[in-house]
Formats: C-alpha cells, sequence, structure tokens
DNA sequence: GTGGGGCATTAACCTATGTTAAAAATCACA
DNA sequence: TGTGATTTTTAACATAGGTTAATGCCCCAC
C-alpha cells in the first residue's frame, strides 16, 4: 500500500482513451504505470506482423515493461487501452531508489515480484501443458467478469490461437 | 552475492544423485537451494500422466517452488537431478526474514526477482509467438553447451512437443 | 561377448489448428 | 431506423504436431 500511495501522490495521472497506446513495441519507456480505472492489453507483434497478447491488466495493478525499465532497452510489447483508462505514471528508477531507502517499500516491492512472479509459471503451465480448448475453459472459470469485457478477437489473441479457432471451440 | 554468500555458509549441503528427486510434485517444500554444482530439471506431470519440462537449472543458481515455499501450498512441479548435483538448502522463509532486516539482502533479492520475471516472460513470449520449429533453433542458438548435454526427450519435453516430432523437426 | 533397457528414428495415420474467404450477426451512430 | 463497419460464424482445404508401433542403435551390467 505504501508503495500504491506514493504512486498516487507522486506520480503523473494521464489519461488513456479507448485504442490509444500508453507505449509501443519498440520504444523505451522507463515509467511504471498504476491502473486507476480502465481495462488495458499488453501485446506483442510478431516479426510477420501477428498480434498476440500477453495480458490484460485490471484496475489496481502496477504495470510496466520490466525489461524497458531495468535494462534500457526498447520495450518487447505494447500497452493499449480497451477501455478509457485513468493511469499514474512514475519512473521506474524512482521506486527502486526508493526502495534503497525504505525496508518497507522493499518488502512491498518483492511481495509485487513474488505475485507478478508466479502469475508468470502459471501462464507458462497453462501454455506448456493445456490444450487451446483447455486454456479456454480455464479463463472463463477464473475470470468470467474479464471475459464478459473482451472481444472474441482479443481472447484469441490471448491464448495464442486465431479466432477462427475459438470460435470452432465454443461450437462445442 | 551477500545473499548465495548467506546461504552457502548457513544451509545446508546436500548430494543428490542422477536421477533422484529434490522434492516432488504434489509436496510442501519450503526450502530454496543453491545449485553449487550439476544440473537439474524442474518439470510438471500433467493430470494425464505426461511430462512437460518447466525449466532446466544450472550450477550458480537458485531454486526453489516460490509458491510452495511462500504460499504454503504444494509444490506444482518436480525438482530432478540430470547429473549429480551438489546443493546447498535453505529455508525460505529465513531468507524472507533476513530481506527484512537488510537493505542490501532485499535489493539483492529484488534483482533476483527481477531477472527471474524476465526470464519467465522470455519463455511466455516464446511459447506464444514461436513455433515449435522455431524454438528449437532458439534454444540450440542460446544454449549451445545445455542443448549438448541434454537428451532429445528432455528437449521435446521442454519445447513442449513429443520426441517423435523433435525427431522430424532435426531431421530438415 | 550377450542380452536388456532406454533412446532415437521412421512411417502411417489422425486431429487440432491455421488460412482464406464468404456469409451472417451485431454494433455504432447519423 | 437504416447503413456501414466490425465482429463472429461457417466452410473447405492445408499443415504441424500427436499417436502408435516397429526398427535400429547404443550403452552398460553381467
Amino acid at each position: 500500500m505504501e508503495l500504491q500511495n506514493y504512486i498516487a501522490k507522486n506520480g503523473i495521472p494521464l489519461e488513456i482513451e479507448k485504442g490509444k497506446q500508453v507505449f509501443a513495441q519498440g520504444e523505451l519507456c522507463d515509467y511504471v504505470y498504476l491502473v486507476k480505472s480502465g481495462l488495458l492489453k499488453a501485446f506483442y507483434i510478431t516479426a510477420d506482423g501477428k498480434e498476440t497478447i500477453k495480458s490484460f491488466i485490471q484496475a489496481g495493478t502496477i504495470i510496466g515493461s520490466l525489461n524497458a525499465a531495468h535494462c534500457k532497452v526498447p520495450s518487447t510489447f505494447s500497452l493499449e487501452a480497451l477501455s478509457r483508462c485513468e493511469l499514474v505514471q512514475v519512473p521506474f528508477n524512482e521506486l527502486l531508489a526508493l526502495s534503497k531507502k525504505s525496508i518497507s517499500i522493499s518488502q512491498e516491492f518483492i511481495q509485487i515480484l513474488l505475485s507478478l512472479s508466479l502469475k508468470k509459471e502459471r501462464r507458462e503451465y497453462e501454455l506448456l501443458t493445456l490444450s487451446a480448448t483447455e486454456r479456454f475453459e480455464t479463463l472463463c472459470k477464473d475470470q468470467p467478469e474479464l471475459v464478459k469485457k473482451l472481444t472474441q478477437n482479443d481472447i484469441a489473441k490471448y491464448l495464442g490461437i486465431t479466432p477462427v479457432a475459438l470460435s470452432r471451440i465454443k461450437h462445442k
């Protein structure tokens, strides 16, 4: 909470319209964003121009390209608003510096990174061991409210299949 | 380094013979392990009895089931030695407690978790956007020494395909 | 050296998903 | 309410990878 409070107080508020990008794949982006309201998607555009969705980001989450912010390299993904969003922006380094001065902030950082790792581990597990149908069922069971807000196109891109394949799966 | 030194000094040394498991999927495991030598694999057994490999763990790495250690739930994967291994075992909570008292340990923890997240992100990216052939090529390019030490069986299980499919891919 | 066990290859056939294209449904809004 | 735009469905065909099983290979214990 301390960390979120810090961001809420010291960060720069941003409004992002539906369909607009917060940052784009290939750009440097040293910021981290706290999502106050709205829904976003983080996605890759592959070499052959196809989009695959890495994750959906809901209110209350902190999001940023760790890679870009931490390693000073271009982001590997884009972040785009699926609905009008209120964000608060703060430089990643500022948070890291803050964590060097406060044990409680450090601890919160550690908790956030731990839960991030667990989330990614879960996704890795699903991609590695479940079929597209099973991944779809899991998503519907775990996040029914989220699924309602998404287009089938975006769900498919998140599952790693085409919209056509998802339509087929639903048909059963 | 401070963290690794702590583990090396205060942990319990373990020797694991090739083929033996450090912990098994479904068990509680509150420990974290520093790999001093050898090679291990972390893998899942799915509901229908198939094995898929989550990652290979080489010397110098710290490994453990974050989920099991942090959330007090059974591990979702098993850890098995692919060659004779020297490990050092330390309770995860001990490290977490330590990080609450020392900023520098906290910072190291954060760095480890950051690089873990980046690694997982990369894997997620590959599973989501690359074909089996491309994943195999990437692995061969990025970790040629590792590939040499592995059986084709294990490589296939890591790529998320069957050994038969991998043999076909290599044929080309 | 012999025999057994696991690993790798090959082949034949099967299934899930991709691709393309067209039709149908839904939505957005003038 | 009508109309164009977008999303979803359906169909036909192509391809990657799964499954099973047979064969050969290699290593190692005896």
